[in-house]
DNA sequence: GTGCGGCGTCCAGCATACTGAACAGGTGGC
DNA sequence: GCCACCTGTTCAGTATGCTGGACGCCGCAC
């Protein structure tokens, strides 16, 4: 339809242009721009990038990075520091009112204290998007495991046990079209499932054990456990919690401690009105 | 300066615009109007507005609104939720980004669990901006004070223990400088300081004593204690960290248990390079 | 069934946000 | 000390994103 390529031909001699200038064509450039930046500045945390590096990276003219920019520093989405710019607090302020728009985040804190064993362990949830999951919440233990996921990150919902969990639940259908345009799966240790196929066949194996185990798929010497909780509005993706031990910690027994704990949070998650206190008890039985 | 009343004199018959659309003068103006979007998803989060209730709300043009928010909607910043929209999962994501970026929440989530008596308790770490407080990570204790504020929330610092100790850090010309074009302080609860000069007293006192409180300022029944943490770079403002207790669990013994290890905290996330190798040098008083 | 009010979407014309080059300030190399 | 390079900023012209009205749709009231 829309001749995307062969655009640049004039200007693409010598020039490093890290992201691709595509930006297909939206209504509002600025504001697509705008989301090109943040993800720019959100790749590596911390850093600091003027106009002229922004621009050059993304394949834009500068003057209009600047001005996005400066719409950006008065908004308090990006801070200037010198005369670069980096991610702003209100990022924090929006990205705690997503989460706080997520029933589930509250409860699942709240519950995950509670449990006998696991909540000596760290316990996460996650939302699936696509194939990949984004972790929404994070209960700590006293266990020193600190390189687990930050609030918000994303990984693929292959090497993940919350992303087995929530897969495993799909519908047959709606994994085919997920998986439809998949070659190839993202590979983080020699362990991850590397393979479409092997991994339809792991998330067999994850609906007929009732829960989906990563093992050191997504880092070497860590194991994780995960359940899924369902959404509790039809637009919401499944959800899943796990737990995450090092390996060497995974005695046989304290396992299937943890997997009851997670069962037990699914079941109180899934059914908020039979968690706290029963309220309405047979909501799934029949009429008269 | 700007003419900002007397301009709906023509529409403004049974209108009614929420927001006032003064929007002055941005030179990326859907940046702008994105971000009041934003901001106005995040006011009650969980509600999903349409088109026309934003443009309304915002006082813009329904169009324009709607070419924004299918802007946004692409970038994952909202979600659509059948034709209206909500907070989308970016915002985690960045806001994610943004917390990584700053060094100290790393430290504090690891300071904040090896504290003796602290540890048991809710401890959290914010940052002054302006006249507030945005939160930036939370430790959870055991104990269940769920009313604790949402990482990314903003407070006054005149009614919080970690404002009063960063506003208590400022110079004093810094300090006149964001106290001048303030008549008086919001006020949450009876005993909420009302008034700037009773605010410089109580500095006085937070300066005198070492740590600030604030004794049911922000939440009747609850009670706060905070210290400054210092800024690493030249252009972070001051952090402070805080511990939040039930007002009826304050014993005098405990919370100078509670204090020590406030100062405890600050010293470790003060000087980095001294936190993992010695314990406690030594730095307030002798040990017995 | 029918009319009404509200919604989200589409479209052409205009105002304006974007562009690219020129400017001034700062820095490192030789 | 000087030049060369890169930075961020400015500005006028123009392409283009924004505007307001019209359209089709849906749900509710009557």
């Amino acid at each position: 339809m829309l001749a995307t390529d062969e655009e640049m031909t004039g200007m693409a001699e010598a020039t490093q242009v890290i992201e691709e200038p595509v930006e297909s064509e939206s209504l509002a450039p600025a504001v697509t721009r705008a989301g090109a930046i943040l993800d720019l500045l959100a790749e590596n945390p911390g850093q600091v990038a003027g106009p002229s590096e922004l621009a050059r990276r993304l394949g834009l003219p500068k003057s209009s990075i600047a001005n996005i920019c400066n719409a950006l520093a008065d908004l308090g989405l990006v801070r200037r520091i010198g005369t670069g710019f980096a991610l702003g607090r209100k990022l924090a302020e929006l990205g705690g009112a997503y989460l706080a728009s997520v029933d589930l985040v509250q409860e699942f804190y709240e519950e995950a204290a509670l449990l006998p064993a696991a909540s000596e362990e760290t316990v996460q949830l996650a939302v699936l998007d696509g194939l990949e999951m984004t972790y929404l919440a994070r209960h700590d233990g006293r266990q020193p495991v600190r390189l687990t996921s930050q609030i918000g990150r994303r990984l693929p919902a292959s090497v993940t046990a919350t992303g087995k969990a929530a897969l495993a639940s799909l519908a047959d259908e709606d994994l085919d079209a997920r998986l439809a345009p998949v070659r190839e799966l993202p590979v983080l240790t020699s362990r991850s499932l590397a393979s479409v196929d092997a991994l339809r066949t792991e998330l067999n194996v994850v609906r007929d054990r009732g829960y989906a185990m990563d093992d050191e798929e997504t880092v070497e010497g860590v194991v994780c456990f995960g359940v899924m909780i369902p959404g509790r509005r039809p637009w919401e993706g499944p959800y899943a919690a796990s737990i995450t031990v090092l390996k060497a910690r995974a005695s046989s027994e304290r396992t299937s401690l943890l997997i009851d704990d997670l069962h037990r949070l699914a079941d109180r998650l899934s059914d908020p009105l039979r968690a706290g206190q029963r309220s309405q008890p047979a909501t799934r039985s029949s009429s008269p």
